[in-house]
DNA sequence: AAGTTTAATTAGAATAATTCTAATTAAACT
DNA sequence: AGTTTAATTAGAATTATTCTAATTAAACTT
């Protein structure tokens, strides 16, 4: 299911493009490095604003494409909360995210093997996974 | 953090909106009994057309609100996955949703007390819990 | 039972995130 | 260098949801 744990660098990225026969651009290269620059879990927009600063005409629909092909390949991971903006995360190891709802903040949260295996359990046979989310919310000890 | 297991029926609404400081009107009634009457998780879209075939005038607004009412109160859960419309739920007991890709339905799936307490491990020391989704996605039986 | 207060509802406009479209550009072959 | 076709671009379109201001109706008061 999962293939790396750790997402690969950006010189990487070239290969791995090449490997899902993709073209590697400079657009996707710097739209992947703006994801592992600054792991804060941030918005298609967010990455727009960061990227437009290195390649001011990139378009939106640019960024939208990027990180699609990226979650297709497996590079990162779209994380959809209460229907805010969707945010991307680099982090390919098995996790939750805890959304501060004070200060908005998500934080990764890893999941050990005992809690995968648990949470696994919950399948009835028969049902094939592809993939999960998990997602919690309330407060960090600094919001509280 | 969860109060009834079970969700109070369309009798009972009234009461359980009265002791929110809240109105029991036509349209929360009439939504509300729309939830129970089909356990299909359905969109607000889903809702706004049924209730319409009992009291033409309603208007999207009011679904949304009385919608959002229920969520307040812990009546209904929201459920957000990849950015499609939310889907609202009336099983209140702690239960994960799976996602067929090819049918597109939901299914409920029960989480147990040690699955539960498992899950809560994953939270650092301080870290206050509010509440959490947990979604799967993948194939179920019929649909491979 | 009528009058009053204020929350809830309504229609329709507005917003925000994302997707689509058609024309242009540029990877990566030959 | 030339060709092919995928990727990018600007801007329009779409979709779910929220906002706004006027109207209606619960539920309290008398």
């Amino acid at each position: 299911m999962i293939k790396h744990q750790l997402s690969p660098s950006v010189q990487e990225l070239s290969s791995t493009l090449n490997k899902n026969g993709l073209r590697s651009t400079k657009q996707r290269l710097c739209v992947y490095d703006v994801i592992l620059e600054k792991r804060d879990h941030p918005t298609a927009d967010d990455i727009f604003l960061r990227v437009r600063k290195k390649l001011p005409k990139i378009s939106y629909a640019t960024v939208y494409n990027c990180l699609e092909t990226f979650v297709e390949c497996g590079l990162v991971k779209k994380i959809n909360m209460d229907r805010i903006s969707s945010r991307y995360c680099p982090n390919l190891a098995p996790h939750a995210h805890f959304k501060c709802t004070e200060s908005g903040a998500i934080t990764d949260l890893p999941i050990c093997e005992e809690t995968l295996s648990s949470l696994k359990s919950i399948l009835p046979k028969g049902f094939s996974l592809a993939g999960f989310d998990l997602s919690f919310h309330g407060t960090t000890p600094s919001n509280n």
